[in-house]
DNA sequence: GCCTAACCGAGACGGTACGTCACGTCTTTTA
DNA sequence: TAAAAGACGTGACGTACCGTCTCGGTTAGGC
């Protein structure tokens, strides 16, 4: 999973010291505990994250290349696995999908991580394209699957655009996580986005158009 | 406007040279010539910036107390002034302000601003809280007048969580240009938005649960 | 004299702070005092240096490119005048010569910080050349002049050999002090390796050869 | 010979792979043709050593507990072995003793090491005393026998000091060598320095004093 | 002909120092 | 007194080497 614990593509022998699992486990927790423990991310240096490790800070070298590269697995180490999808309706999914989202991101402590790895993420093309291209288009990949046997299933009109209605499901809950900071995300919230996207917020008996 | 400008309070004396309006323009400018020609928020040092707009250091900290708080000013003034709100329908209200929405983070220059300054403050908390207060917050107090003037005129179910509701407008669009760095949000994006949020996307014929 | 306390050559403008004389004296002054402590030459690191001299690194690598520059000016520094040579006989000439050498390597201060940095510049090809045309060279040519003008005078034969001269001269002294290290250099020494260079070890009666 | 290659003495069973004569010996190689092929000192580290001589890191400190404990041994391999002494008379004797130690400096491989060893061992007292009880005392001390018996013999004034005497005849070579990175010893330089030590060089019709 | 301890190359380990760079402040000359 | 210039102390950066430790694999005795 994580690129950071094989060795490099260039070094074909096995031969020598194996890189030690726990001082790779040890580096990560470092760096989720200070996250945790609400360290701006200014302060926090490659050299502190090695001194809370206890670890020197050439093993985070030959781990990441640098500190970028380091934060991008400590996020990929606090995404939870996905949640297996019932696939009964496209509603029940989608509700499941929007469920699992605000659970991650608002968990106490992968929700410090992601908050603050995902800010640290967004400052770094380079690293925030890997995210994105690892974690965050698979998961959109998913919805839009979910989206489209719903429209097949006639759970969704012919002519609806996808990648409208999966933002529209999805930026809600970014939008209170991680843009107002909200820790309010409520039980209901993923059941409400859903109906609303679904059959809209005008009175009842008001007309279409 | 800016606070930047005027002399700081302790300075009650005008005696001496006055700051030159020149200097702190082209010090904001820098900043924006930059922003725009891509350069990583990593490598935005104020010595690079002072370079660049052909100033002394001491004239930025003369002016701001840091980084971030010039970047504050910066985004401040690559914000466009709010535009007129019509006031004829509710619906119209809203495409007008995710219009101007759209056009904020669609437009070249004010785009790469936004994006980059944006991306900037989300790492500094005490910045993110002054922008939020001063420039997020006002916005969604618009959003949420208009929507509970169209409650109140029938344009709205009575039971309709106007937060959720303003969420769900901002949302798709903070994605597509924050998240998803989507450069194209298509001319009807706003009114699309607002459709879906008034009379959602199930088929026309299925009943309400 | 030193080189370091000018501006590099690039820099032809004279404006900006001016360096400080005190922080370059620091420096110098506090490797001398580690010298003078005996601090072994592996432990002088430069942020020892500059912890003892209450200076940032950088103060000092603006002016030394690195820590062998450094030392060649603490050499120098810690090199005294040359006395002025009386001039009235070669044979007091040289006294005096070979005394301002003894005093150097023997006086307490002085003397730590020529073995040790001496010792230093030594594992320094390109800084040993430097040292060696600025301190060596000019002293071994004053040496060879008094050594002509008294070959002229008759106070040497014609046909001696002026380079070997100089060499039994200085030898002597130099091994005392920088390889066998040893403290004790008499009072007389000077006078009696004089005398020997000029008339030798034979019994008196000897014929030569 | 060398200490390093016999087994540590808590080492008492002699079972186990014994180490490889060649691998000690490649280490030994490694570090001359090092030295030869002009290596600054302070670039010769214990891993690149390893690596020209194809061995481990491990291989070396097994034999030696540090870099200036297996730089001793390097020295000491690289000091041809003494030649004897003729014992007719001491001004012969005291040519080929002089003769031994041009020869020593002046050889190319051996030179090479010597000076960059003994610049080595400059900088490290502990190593530096072990050198000169093992290599430079035991000279000092055949020459000082040779001398004393010259002495005896009355090719010496029986006042002479056969310290100052020693230091006499070895300075200027040293001084050469060492100082001045003189390769040109010429052939008689032995001969012309015992005899300026002999007879001195004021005109031969000078009275003494 | 095994057994097994000590060797072997390779390289990871916690440290320390390197020389560079940016921070925010301070000090100079010039206008 | 503000301006540009740039030195100041501080501290993190990423690199290299220290001396130690740990791998899988090899090489000799002693049984």
């Amino acid at each position: 999973m994580s690129h950071a614990e094989s060795r490099p593509p260039s070094c074909g022998s096995i031969r020598g010291r194996p890189r030690s699992k726990a001082v790779g486990q040890a580096i990560l927790e470092a760096v989720m505990k200070l996250f945790e423990d609400g360290v701006p991310l200014a302060d926090l240096s490659v050299e502190r994250i090695a001194r809370t490790a206890g670890v020197g800070k050439a093993a985070i070298y030959r781990r990441w290349s640098d500190k970028e590269d380091l934060f991008v697995d400590v996020i990929r180490a606090a995404e939870p696995a996905e949640r297996e999808l019932p696939g009964r309706s496209m509603r029940g999914d989608l509700v499941v999908l929007l469920e699992s989202l605000r659970q991650r991101t608002l968990a106490s402590r992968s929700s410090a991580i992601l908050h603050n790895a995902h800010t640290q993420m967004r400052s770094s093309p380079k690293i925030w394209a890997a995210y994105h291209a690892g974690v965050i288009t698979p998961r959109r990949d998913l919805g839009l699957k979910v989206l489209r046997r719903g429209r097949l299933n006639g759970e969704l009109r012919q002519d609806v655009d996808l990648e409208l209605a999966i933002d529209m499901l999805v930026g809600p809950l970014l939008i209170r996580s991680f843009i107002r900071h909200d820790p309010d995300l409520p039980d209901g919230l993923p059941e409400q986005i859903v109906d609303v996207v679904l059959h809209g917020l005008r009175p009842v008996s008001s007309p279409r158009n």
